[in-house]
DNA sequence: TATTATTGTGAAAGCGCTTTCAATTTACAC
DNA sequence: GTGTAAATTGAAAGCGCTTTCACAATAATA
């Protein structure tokens, strides 16, 4: 059922009338070997399900075949179906993914991080964090990095970016199109960076349109739904008004559109809602909620496969991805 | 930043004056050293920053420190929660978890159980799968390994089931207890053993009330929301009566709802849900959804920390986790 | 006190592979 | 033909660690 774990690069030799530094060759293709011979190490190693071992390897060639992969949050939609990319991503290198979860926190990233070089992974690829940029700029020049969802000065090019900014002021500036002045904003967690980058978008869209940001108006969240709930309580207390409300993703936009429905509010018609990550469920809200929708799965793999060129030496060029608006039923047009 | 990666056991040896048998021995408590001795070697290791090599120890001990979580399919929120809860369950025993995916397609999960046999894991988790029970009974002889979602005969001591059939019978049995009859059921993808389990819950919960099962009321949908609508447009066609639905998970019943939504039936006045699995939107749909909630972060640690065990020569004993019905107000008491 | 375990430690033999280094052929150019 | 480059191959030296095997030094037992 399962070969032989002991047959070694040995027996190959063996059997074949070669040495071992003959069978070595003919499977890294590493110096010419003749092609009969080739041919007749290739038999006897299908022969005998020979497998090299990959800690010889590693430990001889100083390749352990595997990357490390460190998000931050296992269980959490976007960030999982990039991971899902990645693994697609990789398929078929023969890299295989060491995981970490850094939970969002610098010590445990760096934790990770040690693990990860201390078994030697071949490239590294990273889904945003709290680790430092220094020290990242110090870890890239000891082994292949791509960053996900954060730019580091300096690493320019093996990052890529979210597109927070420019998705969120999309979203904000739709609201706007459609006749909104008075737009409530729910961030993020406001320590991590996509956060800010989204609100900064929102900001910036209402400058744009020469509307004045109320402070008002901004609540911060922590991505979650309670928050969203929380949310448009802390807003209808404060008594100011506003028709329309951005989410800083869908969770949160859950969270408050049902707030918003305790309190009788209707959603479109007393108050608009657009999301951010276009979940799966959100086009199932009633009403079918308009949300920002980025491609995580492309993200991933596209992030993988650039990792498996970089550590092949090869010239790698990140494409920039383009965030769309799902544009469906939780916004209404106001005269 | 990052330590010096070339300092080897003999840096060590040499520097605290002892063999590189000693330092071994102190490192791995393989044999008695002296107190003064161990205390000198420790310190030394403590100031060069000292890291055994992984691969050379793998080499020569025959131990990875590396376990394989075989997953289905990254992205789905139940399996991710166990993966983090597995990724708790493991933290600070020093072994690192490769990750692999297997799609729900017992070839790709055999080619990553390969994958996890060539890098000579130390211990498996395998979350449900498509690979026969034989190969996986051939594979328990071979390497410790706990099984999640499923039983295989023969190593009922390793596997952690999911509690299925009885949770689908307890959401029928509530359906039945709020007075409805005509019940229908979307199930999930019936070569699932999960799918099944819980349509066979719910025939029993039926059964047991003297209700015939009506082949009419049972839909096959896959687990997403468009096979949701898909399943209540094909009710709704057949024009048989309903007055509940139990989707077989929360993401066919946010898609059920909806299309009861657009055909102007209300929820839970005209039909009610529940639903399975408990996601977080649920309890923040409207209606709020009525689902049956695991424990997915406390299943995951628990297999966690069980492999450890197993790993370790530790006996094991895998606790029975049972489900509880949230209930929420997507059923209406039928008079 | 003689004998037998126990401790404490080093030398050396691998673990299974990659990679010089060198030697032996073979091929091609002049 | 003769010389030089290229093709083929094996021996051997590691890679960095674990683990006998041996031996000396102590401690425990009779």
């Amino acid at each position: 059922m399962y070969p032989d774990k002991k047959t070694t690069i040995q027996d190959i030799a063996a059997r074949a009338n070669v040495s071992i530094s003959t069978v070595s060759r003919v499977l890294n293709n590493t110096a010419p070997v003749a092609e009969e011979t080739r041919r007749r190490v290739l038999r006897i190693i299908d022969e005998l399900g020979y497998k090299p071992n990959l800690f010889a390897q590693s430990l001889a060639g100083g390749q352990s075949r595997t990357i490390g992969v460190l998000t931050q949050l296992i269980g959490s939609p976007f960030y999982d179906v990039i991971l899902r990319g990645i693994l697609q991503g990789i398929e078929g290198s023969g890299y295989s993914p060491l995981f970490a979860d850094g939970g969002w926190d610098g010590n445990k990233d760096r934790i990770a991080l040690n693990m990860f070089m201390d078994r030697k992974v071949d490239g590294l690829i990273l889904l945003n964090g709290h680790t430092s940029d220094d020290y990242l700029v110090d870890l890239a020049s000891q082994v292949p990095m791509i960053v996900l969802g954060r730019v580091i000065p300096g690493l320019e090019e093996l990052c890529l970016p979210f597109d927070d900014y420019e998705a969120a002021r999309k979203a904000t500036r739709y609201l706007i199109e459609t006749g909104h002045r008075r737009i409530a904003h729910i961030t993020g967690i406001l320590s991590h960076e996509d956060a800010i980058e989204r609100k900064n978008g929102y900001l910036s869209a209402l400058a744009e349109a020469g509307i004045e940001a109320d402070p008002d108006l901004i609540i911060e969240g922590d991505y979650t739904e309670p928050s969203g709930v929380m949310a448009v309580e802390m807003l209808l207390m404060r008594g100011r008004i506003f028709s329309a409300i951005f989410a800083s993703n869908d969770q949160m936009a859950y969270g408050a559109r049902l707030a918003l429905h305790r309190r009788g509010l209707r959603v479109p018609e007393d108050v608009s809602i657009v999301g951010f990550d276009d979940q799966a469920p959100s086009a199932y809200m009633i009403p079918p909620l308009t949300s920002i929708r980025r491609t995580p799965l492309e993200i991933g793999e596209v992030a993988g496969r650039a990792l498996v060129d970089l550590m092949q030496g090869k010239p790698i060029r990140l494409p920039k991805f383009q965030s769309v608006l799902m544009i469906r039923e939780s916004v209404m047009r106001r005269l």
